[in-house]
DNA sequence: CGCGGTCAAGTGGCT
DNA sequence: AGCCACTTGACCGCG
């Protein structure tokens, strides 16, 4: 089991996220962002390997407006050493990596630009991790996308894009992932039947909608369409509800107590755990604390 | 230099 | 009909 957070280091005084807007966009602000962002990367990454937090997810900000028609510099050449050499130190550390491309990527929409722009931003995020040199237990993880009032019929066009319009790096790397409200563990589990992509599992979007299924056998249902080899083991994301806050809402810091309790409700069973909760390294330390205690980390 | 409005992109639920 | 939330910040113009 390996513990992480997602793209943000609240302690380091860097961010791997810097941007800019459309309308200052030029090349060299872009390959200086790049720089900067891929620079600050490499000190998270150090950071983790140094407190044992061996699961990250990487921004999709990486590279600003990647697969935005306006960038049409070549930075996978100009940064290929880099990415080259931030994938060795992942490699070498043994660090599991995962990419969230976020709510625009959206493969059934009925809108054909919609689907195209999904696609080249997938192209962008699987190419970061082809030029790390990772293998294809770094994930992409996406949402089922919209029902538009006809689940089934967007579940088909998942499928259908999946298979027709993606190209086979981004299949390699692509998992869904149980949403809050649209896409439940079970509509995952069919799309897992028609395309073959793994299922990522969110405990938290679980407790929000399910088919009544338990914590343990959702995670189990979860970990059964992760091919070992291929994929690796389950990757999941971890968070709870924020007390006397809207339904949904992620907590600040984790709560050891719940942690804890999911820890031993899935007793025996391996996999990485995304802490999605606000405060970040913060809490994935004590996650690392407590996961270590209960002897979940060995091997 | 700090603040608030706004930023490439989509969808659905809530008010 | 419009706002908010989503894995979310970060930028930028204004005072």
């Amino acid at each position: 089991m390996k513990i992480g957070y997602p793209c943000i280091n609240q302690t380091l005084d860097c961010s791997s996220s810097r941007t800019f807007r459309l309308a200052s966009y030029s090349e060299e602000r872009l390959i200086d962002t790049v720089a900067q962002n891929l620079a600050c990367l490499r000190r998270i990454l150090e950071y983790n390997v140094q407190h044992g937090l061996l699961f990250f997810r990487l921004t999709s900000d990486l590279v600003p407006f990647a697969s935005h028609a306006v960038n049409t510099y070549n930075w996978q050449e100009h940064f290929k050493m880099t990415f080259q050499r931030l994938g060795d130190y992942i490699k070498r550390n043994n660090l599991r990596i995962s990419m969230h491309p976020d709510q625009f990527v959206v493969l059934n929409s009925p809108n054909e630009q919609t689907v195209k722009n999904s696609i080249a931003e997938l192209v962008y995020q699987g190419t970061v991790l082809d030029l790390m040199g990772l293998d294809t237990t770094a994930k992409l993880q996406i949402h089922g996308g919209g029902a538009y009032g006809d689940k089934p019929a967007a579940m088909e066009r998942f499928a259908q894009v999946y298979h027709t319009m993606l190209p086979d790096a981004v299949k390699a790397r692509l998992c869904v992932e149980n949403d809050d409200r649209t896409y439940t563990l079970q509509d995952c589990l069919q799309l897992h039947q028609l395309t073959g992509v793994p299922i990522i599992f969110d405990n938290f979007h679980h407790e929000c909608v399910n088919n009544g299924e338990p914590m343990r056998e959702a995670v189990q249902m979860a970990a059964s369409t992760w091919q070992a080899g291929r994929d690796g083991i389950l990757m999941m994301d971890y968070s709870s509800q924020a007390p006397n806050e809207r339904k949904g809402k992620h907590v600040q810091s984790i709560q050891e107590q719940l942690f804890h309790d999911f820890l031993a409700e899935t007793e025996g069973l391996d996999m990485d755990i995304m802490l999605e909760i606000k405060d970040k390294e913060e809490s994935a330390l004590k996650a690392v604390q407590l996961a270590g205690a209960m002897g979940r980390l060995a091997l």
